[in-house]
Formats: C-alpha cells, sequence, structure tokens
DNA sequence: TTTGGTGTGTACCGATCGGTTAATTTGTTG
DNA sequence: CAACAAATTAACCGATCGGTACACACCAAA
C-alpha cells in the first residue's frame, strides 16, 4: 500500500501554515514547501478553505492527544494533572519553532463568527475546556465549570504572552496562579 | 487649519485592519473604504507596513488611554482599579464589534520576533504590564512584578475566549480569578 | 495487455496584490 | 489674483493570488 499522498500534504501544509500564516501562505509556495503537485492538491481538497479545514483537524487531533498523554506522564492525580499542563505548556513554549496556537492565529485570520475555520477553532477551544471541567471535577472542585475556564484563562494568557515576550516565563506564573485558585476551591 | 487627512487616513484605516485584517485588507479596499486616495495614501506612508505601524501606534494610544481612565473612573483604590480593568474588559467584549485584541491579531500575521509589526506589538503589552505592575505596588502585593504579569494572563486569556466563544463570561471569571490572587498576595 | 486511479509538470485564467506615474483639481495663503 | 502645496482621478506596472486545463507518467488489478 502506498503512503497516503493526502495525508503527506496536509501534514506538511500544516507546517507552513503555522510557521507562515493563513493569508500569507500562497498554494504555490504550497507546492514548493510540500512536494505535492498543485493538481493533485485541488484533486483533494477543492478549495484552500477545505485544505485549511482539514490542516486544522489534524492539528486538533495532534495537539490535543499530546497534551492529555503528556499530562498523564507528568503526574496521576486529577488535581496533579490540572497543575502538569502548565508544565506541558512551558515545555511547549520552549521549542524552538513555538508560533502560538494555530487555533488562536486562524480564528484571528478568520474572524466572522460563522466562518467555517472561526467555527472549527472554536470547537478545539471547547473541546479543551469539556475535558479539564472533568479533571476538575475528579478533582473536588466547587464549581468544576468555572475553575476550568479560570486555568484556560490562564493557558491562553500564557499562550499569547509567551508568543510577544518570546520566552516561556508565563508558564511558570500561570501554574502558580493555578495552585491559588486550585487551592481556593478544593481545600478551603 | 483643515481637518488633517493623514490622521483621518490611519483612523479609518484601523477600523478596516481590525474588521478585516492585516494581509486581507488590500490597499485598494483601504482606497474605497476611507475614502482617500491611494497617491495621498503613498504621500504620506512609503509602504503598506509604515500604514500599519501608524494605525497600530494610534491603537496604543487610544486603548491604553481609554483603560487607564476607564479603570479610574470605577475606582478610587489601586486594588479596585486593578478589579476594575475586568469590569473594563467586559464592557469592551461587549462592544457589537468587538473583535479581540489588535496586537495580538498584529503578532499573529507578522510572527517574525524581529519584524517591526512584531515588536511594536509587543511593546504595547510591556507598557500594560509596567502600568499594572505600578499599581500592584500601590495595592501592597508582596510580590507586585509577578502579580501584574498573573492578573494579565488573565485579561488576555479573556480577550481571546471572548472572541472564540463570541460572549463576554471570560471577564467575569477572569475578575473573580484576580479577586483571589490579589487576596492571596495582600491581606494574608 | 488493457484499464483506471493517482500522481506530475506546465502553461494558463481573470482578479487582485503592493506600488508608481502623470495630469488635474482643490484649498489656503500672500 | 497668483502661487503653491495638498489632494484627486485613473491608468498602469510586474508579481502573485486562488483555481483550471491538458498532456503525460506510474502502477495495480483484470
Amino acid at each position: 500500500m502506498r503512503p497516503n499522498k493526502r495525508d503527506e500534504l496536509v501534514r506538511n501544509a500544516l507546517q507552513v501554515f503555522y510557521r507562515n500564516g493563513f493569508h500569507a501562505t500562497g498554494m504555490d509556495m504550497l507546492v514548493k514547501e510540500t512536494g505535492v503537485s498543485k493538481t493533485s492538491m485541488y484533486k483533494h481538497f477543492r478549495t484552500k478553505e477545505e485544505l485549511i479545514l482539514a490542516v486544522l483537524r489534524l492539528r486538533d487531533e495532534n495537539f490535543r492527544n499530546w497534551l492529555y498523554r503528556r499530562i498523564e506522564e507528568l503526574a496521576d492525580t486529577p488535581r496533579g494533572q490540572l497543575l502538569a499542563m502548565f508544565d506541558a505548556m512551558a515545555e511547549w513554549f520552549s521549542e524552538r519553532h513555538y508560533r502560538g496556537c494555530m487555533f488562536i492565529k486562524a480564528s484571528a485570520e478568520y474572524q466572522d463568527h460563522d466562518h467555517p475555520i472561526h467555527v472549527q477553532s472554536a470547537e478545539h477551544k471547547r473541546l479543551l475546556l469539556e475535558h479539564f471541567t472533568g479533571l476538575c471535577r475528579e478533582a473536588g472542585a466547587r464549581e468544576p465549570d468555572k475553575l476550568a475556564c479560570q486555568l484556560l484563562l490562564l493557558k491562553e494568557g500564557a499562550i499569547v504572552t509567551a508568543v510577544m515576550r518570546h520566552d516561556c516565563t508565563a508558564a511558570g506564573d500561570a501554574k502558580e496562579a493555578a495552585e491559588i485558585l486550585i487551592a481556593e476551591q478544593v481545600d478551603r
């Protein structure tokens, strides 16, 4: 069985879009950078938008899988895992080619609330919220929805701050804040 | 004295870029939307990038002036003003045409750390941090730098979350978290 | 050996990109 | 009114945009 050219295209296009932005990346640049011919691209995806949506689907899968697994590796209690999220963030921020969250950037370039790319980006954040709300409940939080939302505010804030300041100290500050917020809802 | 056409251009261009994005907004669209001729634009700004930088300078001035003034209107103690920031955010988020933070979006579209647009966006965030660090110190925080950073993490997180979810509840959750973080550093 | 699915290379489409040019109108000031 | 700067309209530049057309190459299954 031949290696699926379509998946290869999506995988490579992800890198190019992440590094270069969506509007700033033309189809001709994708041809050069992915090694897939234009004809072939348009056989798999009818428009650039459809390709972007496929890229975002892959990114959502990769990122959530990585984050959930990494958190479980780093801690074995729900409370510990909530805090471990910020350690995982620190690892991500310190990657050489860290460029921020692809979904924040996608929703920034496609701003209409009903644009498919915006909707799909929001869905990624919703799935994260769902997951961490469950963890907060397991950790014994009095208001798991609110706590999860607050922890994710810290996470999103750390993501954009790490891009702006171009260091990863934000993850540490966010973690310390998270410890306080969790203690307030669980211990007190 | 005639109303300065250059300022009018920058003011109108700000609206178009904010609503439409930077790469997605062409110079011809700016001609139509701002009512300023192309020749005139290129007499004031040699490139699109220079125009964007002027737009960001105006945005920085407008936004920080508004925020600082609004906070002082809402509260008269340093601690109250720190919390009032989140009330101001809630007001901003609930504006009909709220589209998130222009500087986050600018740095997302111009990602190179040494690109002038990225640098200027980061500078805006640095000025905010400076201001709120001062407020934290006045409020009697033990670690004003860290507290200010954490409060701004909540703010940035609320900004992007409000865009994604397209509601303004994030501001309230952020405010409650801020109350806890401030109490931890001031009262305890 | 034929067929059909999947891929490539290349040239091309009209539209738009950022930016320039030249001729002309507008408005303020002496 | 004359003079000058500021602004306008409109055509134009080469490059690139997203997307298409066509001829051809590869490789599996019938």
